[in-house]
DNA sequence: ACCTGAACACCGTTCAAGT
DNA sequence: ACCTGAACACCGTTCAAGT
């Protein structure tokens, strides 16, 4: 860790008098925030090959190696903006008595502050979970504790969840990235019709309704894991 | 695609005696059958970024560009590496009217041919698919209509169950590929206790019962998607 | 039809040096 | 404390050429 914040900002409103075409080209000075920020910047923009730590110094206008002193390396600038992205802004104390609306809102917002930034998805699996993906599992932990379900199961149940939100996003979003592809995929997948005669029925690859098949899959795996806990 | 299958080998036992030192040291020919066993081999070894254009051809004893003849690019690779390793041994007719046991038997093989190469499961979600993996897709999809799903609930069906192995699989083969940092998370999870009492007392990072949980959450989810059909 | 080496435009990171 | 350029050991792929 570096240190961070710098003052730099504060005595902005004094001097934008005196350099007053000048100043806003320069930039300000780096620094752990800045890097991240503009990683996400690339990150959203070009996706996970588009991250080059020439191209991201580039955007900073600074050298590719002043980047080494606030960051380690490369695979640290991947946590840091993929944590980043993974803050959340909801009530980080559950009041209502609703535990599966809860449950069902959060992993709604999870699934959707992953696709605002596509690239996150495929990368947190691999990467080390940051402050910001812990707090989401602890209020996860927290809630169907406070539900009621077993010690013994509440594991069980936050990794299922985790499994199926995973899954979800990370399908969602790499069919997203290529329209195409898709198009190219179901024509293949017809003119070989005789082979795969169900799912070229069924348009499985057409379909995309992401959303509701992304809630109504939630909800039977809610069903499953609030029935059994019911049973016994 | 290019030519397959060239006769080298039927003449192999007729020379044998006439170059007993020097033939088994000179490689067949290129094909692309032998590049993408090849790089299946690669893959297993070093993971998804050892795999190199220059490390493969290394490995074949010819020149890089040589690969090119067989295989559009990089990307191609990674393609056919990846439905080659999927590919689905088990009976492709279903016969028995357990449904459920199928249907959890055909998903824990998924599983286990993604784990036994680990860089699969992570590929998977962003790559097309290729013939094994739409095959996988069809029985599935077979299986579930010939269960009496509905054919409006068939596709969530998949997806779900789709959602839940990708989640699962990639989720696992992570995080067994870093039992330090594993360690360390924990670790530094125990000295954050206050901050995440439930998944530290929980131990949530150190479950490594890995296909209990599996086997556990699809049951959940079998058991919401079974409910729901016995309902209507 | 199949294979090749040289060359191009890139990478991440080490190191020794600047202020 | 913070930033830098040169250099190293790599990449994937184009191209023109060989057999």
């Amino acid at each position: 860790m570096a240190a961070k914040r710098s003052g730099a900002r504060s005595k902005r409103g004094i001097n934008e008098r005196l350099q007053p075409v000048q100043e806003p080209r320069s930039e300000p000075p780096l620094s752990r925030e800045r890097i991240v920020a503009t990683a996400v910047e690339l990150l959203d923009a070009q996706g996970v090959d588009g991250l080059t730590m020439r191209r991201l110094a580039d955007r900073l206008g600074s050298g590719v190696m002043s980047l080494y002193w606030h960051v380690d390396n490369k695979e640290d600038v991947f946590d840091l903006a993929l944590d980043s992205v993974l803050e959340y802004r909801g009530p980080q104390i559950v009041k209502s008595r609703d535990w599966r609306g809860e449950v069902v809102h959060m992993l709604e917002d999870w699934r959707a502050s992953m696709l605002r930034h596509p690239w996150s998805a495929s990368l947190l699996p691999r990467r080390a979970l940051g402050p910001n993906i812990l707090s989401r599992l602890e209020l996860l932990s927290k809630t169907l504790s406070r539900a009621g379900v077993a010690d013994a199961d509440v594991n069980v149940a936050i990794w299922s969840l985790w499994n199926y939100v995973m899954g979800a996003t990370i399908t969602r979003a790499s069919f997203d990235l290529s329209d195409d592809d898709r198009a190219a995929a179901q024509q293949r997948l017809t003119r070989l019709s005789e082979r795969y005669p169900t799912i070229e029925h069924s348009r499985l690859l057409l379909d995309n309704d992401w959303g509701g098949t992304f809630r109504k899959g939630l909800g039977f795996l809610l069903d499953g894991l609030l029935q059994d806990e019911a049973e016994r």
